[in-house]
DNA sequence: AACCGGCTACGAAATATTTCGTTGACTGAT
DNA sequence: ATCAGTCAACGAAATATTTCGTAGCCGGTT
């Protein structure tokens, strides 16, 4: 299989911190992790071992210090999270989905004209 | 605890059934489930049981056949959920979401409305 | 050469999730 | 009162996820 499956919660907290930090070793991975939580060395490098086999991850061997990064794009995840979250909790109406985070979030102002401005697009592209 | 924790896959896909039908008996809930993939009777009962346990539904005992419903709206579940997936994959950035939202998802131009509806009231609330 | 520290691989335990077979109880019809 | 059908409970298997201990390797230091 090509695409990669849906990442479970601890790949996607290790996913954060390759986005975040671009391609990064098991340590600095643990690193951060461990900052926030509870967890050893050798749980990280299981999970990128897995990871790797899943092609969530990319590895590279040239050292001896293999150094592991992100297969896709924090978007292309993102994508697929909502679509599968669309489907199984929000009947597929991305509507209710977008009027659902508008309302239980803040957003700056900001970030409420960046919003507007994606709709006129939208609304744009329609006609 | 009282609140119940996030709802697995195969409880969604019944939670789903739930707030569709209203208030439903394991063999109602089978047969829209089973439609849709194969699944075996017990299995659906042996879900209702664990989360009835884990006060995702509620059992009304009064008859031999029990009646099961939802405990949270689809509402209140969507918006667990939807705050679960920004802290894990968008940074808790609502903003990202929606606009990932708006743009790998096409609306229609009444849902567009609604949309700007609420994004008015969003600016309003903040002016 | 022997040792130490950091590295990957491996296996396996612990936990969570999903599935269903079997059992015993109850209901209504013969 | 027996039988067939339907039901809930239970236990357990199958699978997926998360965690880490142990072992072996390699490179630099003594």
């Amino acid at each position: 299989m090509s695409l990669p499956n849906r990442p479970t919660d601890a790949e996607l907290a290790i996913l954060r911190v390759l986005w975040e930090r671009g391609a990064s070793t098991v340590r600095q991975v643990y690193e951060v992790l461990s900052a926030e939580r509870e967890l050893g060395y050798t749980t990280v490098l299981k999970m990128l071992q897995i990871m790797d086999e899943k092609g969530l991850v990319q590895r590279d061997i040239t050292d001896r210090v293999h150094v592991f990064s992100a297969s896709q794009s924090q978007v292309q995840t993102q994508r697929r999270l909502l679509d599968d979250l669309l489907d199984k909790a929000f009947g597929g109406s991305s509507t209710s989905l977008v009027m659902q985070a508008l309302a239980t979030r803040k957003a700056s102002r900001e970030e409420l004209a960046e919003i507007r401005k994606m709709l006129d697009q939208a609304e744009g592209r329609k006609g």
